[in-house]
DNA sequence: TTGTACGCGTTATCAG
DNA sequence: CTGATAACGCGTACAA
């Protein structure tokens, strides 16, 4: 049904050949011909069938990014930043969210076979698949998730935002009893973030954190507030993986009269746009997501492109934002 | 580089007839060439090269999704659901947003020549555009906009919501003059519930609202707010096109020591994931995003797979969640 | 049971 | 300047 570079020849009364001359501007044809094929090409509506010239041209024009999930803030920011930046440079954007689905390897062995090049994000899958892939010459971006063999990874720094939280909330405020929500074991990000708020503490020699393991959504976040709202005794300070564990933590405290920060206080990590508005405003680490989406896409297109290495570590800088959940009676950053 | 069915073909001594028919378990093979043949392909890790299915098959195994923009909670939610029964139907996704850029029409086009169908979100093209696309033969649904012609769209219900969150601040709160956040003419979602608000309004014999017209983002809904308060009066309630909106309105009554409902009511509309940890908590419309993106790739799906005509019209049911910020003491809905 | 040959839509090469 | 033809990778009639 749709209408192919046959048709035009057809319609034009000339050779395939000459169409593709016209439409591509590559080659001498006669302006008379030209006009020829270009009316027939307007009259058609011809548009060239991306497959064909994909097979033809070995090339996709298409990038892939692989997320995790795509619940939150967090993955809108990545995502827009790369679109932007495929977008811009004439590409496609094929999406695939794993969601742990056990087919998750063969899905994106499916999706490398119809784009140039391909972006993981965090724990998709094994190092051992991406491994492959990239061997199978592939390019590849790892997102969030650290490097294997020599395979460039972007993403932001969690170990120094650590230690400037911890370095705020025990040398500011005093706190010492520290608590750790989150899985280190889902998340690259949050193994970093738990290892930079343990070796923080264990610099200034503070009793070690507990980490109550739990998963990254709100709900999660909020059951495990509500078990340890059992406890004898409260921490001093909750340390969340990221903003949704905080607001889920919020909530069972509401629900069961404690005030943070008078009785706990609680911190977040990535800090999405309610931050500021939630009762008390959040203090938690600004990540620069649509940054990492950007960068991702920029370096992928490089080894696409230019076929030139590009860095193999990308690390974006972090920056706490302190509110008041953390103690503070202002929402500005604290003059260390 | 990559291999081919020719080169398992030559590894396996066979032709590349018999390799198909192995991989597609279609056909007669002997036992002991189909060994061969498998061990194979397993050895050189032979996967089928998606555009070379794709030009024979007559089909990309795709769908396309075209939204204005990513950024909020509102998208992610979608994206999610259509995601996931694209992949489960076995289709890859492939997202566009169109950003208001001038060249979004060609950006579709080029979308539609690498996919089997599409969504189209709210105002992201003329509606010429579409019936373009339409009439070209690809199966198009469209999401959050109303029908063109006959082709199929999914949204979700406003009108009615309008009228109940309006019948319970007046009824309940006894306000008279409102102003309502946002610009109808940017989506059709929000010129629904404008107009929605409205005919709520007069049927109750209650003067006309006044329309703060401002674009969709947090910032947008902080100006106009700071605008409002340089007024002498201020309405009783402000009802915002979506929580984003709301949120900016918070920040300015913060920033300007006005009080949330005391002094002025605020409602959003979508209810986002942190409307309820917001302070004071906001009263809000729960839309069913992520149904929103089921519905409609399972509306497309239909269209692609079936050849069956899906309903021409889906509209998805809203709820009105009664908070704070409207004035009531309590979280729980109203008795009506 | 297996192999040959063609078509899908495009671009590139080569001959005229 | 133009047209015929090969090639990209795959599936599938058709022939052996």
């Amino acid at each position: 049904m749709p209408v192919t570079i046959k048709d035009v020849a057809k319609f034009a009364g000339v050779s395939i050949a000459t169409v593709s001359r016209v439409q591509n501007g590559i080659g001498q044809v006669s302006p008379e011909t030209k006009k020829r094929v270009l009316s027939a090409i307007r009259q058609l509506n011809y548009i060239p069938n991306k497959v064909g010239q994909a097979l033809q041209g070995q090339r996709h024009a298409a990038l892939g990014i692989v997320f995790p999930d795509f619940s939150g803030p967090y993955y809108s920011g990545v995502m827009l930043g790369f679109e932007n930046q495929a977008v811009t440079a004439g590409y496609s954007v094929v999406v695939l969210a794993t969601h742990r689905r056990p087919e998750s390897t063969r899905l994106i062995a499916d999706l490398a076979g119809r784009v140039d090049g391909m972006v993981m994000m965090d724990r998709t899958v094994s190092n051992d698949t991406v491994s492959n892939l990239a061997r199978s010459g592939i390019p590849i971006v790892l997102l969030a998730r650290p490097s294997i063999t020599d395979i460039p990874c972007v993403r932001c720094e969690n170990r120094q935002a650590a230690e400037e939280l911890v370095g705020h909330l025990s040398g500011k405020h005093g706190y010492r009893k520290f608590a750790f929500f989150g899985n280190p074991d889902l998340s690259f990000d949050v193994m970093e973030r738990w290892q930079g708020v343990q070796s923080a503490l264990r610099r200034r020699q503070l009793p070690d954190p507990e980490l109550i393991r739990c998963e990254y959504r709100q709900d999660d976040g909020k059951r495990a507030a509500i078990d340890l709202l059992a406890r004898e005794q409260l921490p001093d300070c909750l340390l969340c993986a990221n903003d949704e564990l905080a607001f889920g933590v919020y909530q069972a405290m509401r629900e069961n009269d404690k005030r943070i920060p008078q009785e706990v206080a609680v911190t977040g990590w990535d800090d999405v746009l309610t931050t500021d508005l939630v009762d008390p405003p959040l203090t938690s680490v600004k990540q620069p997501t649509q940054q990492l989406g950007d960068v991702a896409a920029q370096t992928l297109l490089t080894m696409i492109e230019q076929a030139v290495k590009p860095p193999v570590n990308t690390v974006l800088p972090s920056r706490v934002v302190f509110r008041q959940s953390c103690g503070c009676t202002t929402d500005s950053p604290p003059n260390r």
